[in-house]
DNA sequence: GATGCCCCCTGACAAATGTCATGGGTGCGG
DNA sequence: CCGCACCCATGACATTTGTCAGGGGGCATC
């Protein structure tokens, strides 16, 4: 019997993966969380067998909480699903000793199937991303431009950004420029839309 | 029998649903579509007794797929079931004619059963966001508020928004002033996410 | 110990953005 | 007919943003 753990912060979405999981004679979803920080808590409880972790989740990233799992029970595969198939994401996945990497946009047999092939010993991953994702190359950003960058997704001003990370404001803009340069884009919207496009926040 | 459409690009949603809705005993999944734009023509094939229609699609919106549905076959309820439960969708919604507003946080059951409803002649409606619709007013923004506000979402300058408008620059940007104006907010970045919070787009 | 990369800062300049006052044209409801 | 809201436009202004050319300090690597 294959136990599942599953972390996924859409309640409906949660439920119903659950639910179908749990009609797949060997599958058994013993745990479900729908926060980050609750992932590692949980499978110490449940010792799963692999988690399906989302990536956008409240608390704490999936991809850090791969992570986190990986130290904690290294026992447990780590199965990524997602919505956004975004080149970093599926970088930072790798690195995080994900063994699988699957969008949600498939067809729901596909999960089931994935799971098992994860639990076979394969690599489970989108052969087209996996090609964007060489052909993106590694993130371009320091981690101050990151930075700066998040900071700036929902429209602050230079003088906000830098209140909020203890900058010049001048030096806010150097990164913002930089930043721009980077990913080959006009203003600051456009280069956080790119690198949020990229997985690179 | 219940007959359902179901409308949802996700294909791992989509697929989930179905599959839960199908083993609930008097429903059962008639039409699956992905696109906004084939609601209507599946539909009138399938002839469903409710849809389930999700907003964000690709070719048309679910809200203005629910308009057209009410005119093409008003025997079908419309239960909209989307992520994001923001005041103008709601808004919306309720003036496109649907029966009911459901947010796909929720647990899974509680679809099972708002289909239930909505087929009994309620209408279902989430409190908090109908109080939350309510106080925050009807949409401010002008046709051409929005339009240039919707051209503006993903970093366009000035000149790019007065060139797919065919508008000058100088009323660009007074339309952008307004709407930054009426949303409260200090710059077109934060007037767009204000805007996309609240469904005014 | 030189090189390179990142960090943080300054100052100055050009361009884009946001604001305001003002105008004319349309269509709608009182 | 008048008021009102919306549409589109202009010109002028202050502010913000993006760019460029610097300089200093830390840390790792060759």
């Amino acid at each position: 019997m294959i136990k599942v753990l599953l972390a996924e912060d859409q309640g409906m979405m949660r439920g119903a993966l659950a639910l179908l999981l749990d009609l797949e004679e060997d599958m058994q979803v013993v745990a479900q969380v729908a926060a980050g920080d609750r992932i590692v808590p949980a499978a110490l409880e449940a010792r799963p067998d692999i988690a399906l972790l989302d990536i956008e989740l409240p608390g704490r990233s999936g991809l850090d909480a791969a992570a986190d799992l990986r130290d904690a029970l290294p026992s447990c595969k780590v199965l990524i699903v997602t919505t956004f198939g975004r080149p970093g994401y599926l970088r930072r996945a790798m690195e995080a000793g994900a063994s699988g990497f699957l969008v949600k946009d498939g067809p729901v047999e596909d999960l089931a199937a994935a799971i098992r092939r994860v639990l076979a010993g394969e690599r489970v991953i989108d052969p087209g991303l996996a090609a964007a994702a060489l052909s993106a190359g590694p993130n371009p950003l320091t981690q101050r431009e990151r930075d700066v960058l998040t900071a700036a997704v929902d429209g602050a001003t230079v003088s906000d950004i830098a209140g909020k990370l203890h900058l010049s404001q001048a030096t806010v803009r150097n990164y913002l420029s930089a930043a721009i340069g980077k990913t080959g884009t006009r203003n600051r919207m456009e280069a956080v839309r790119a690198a949020r496009q990229n997985g690179w926040l």
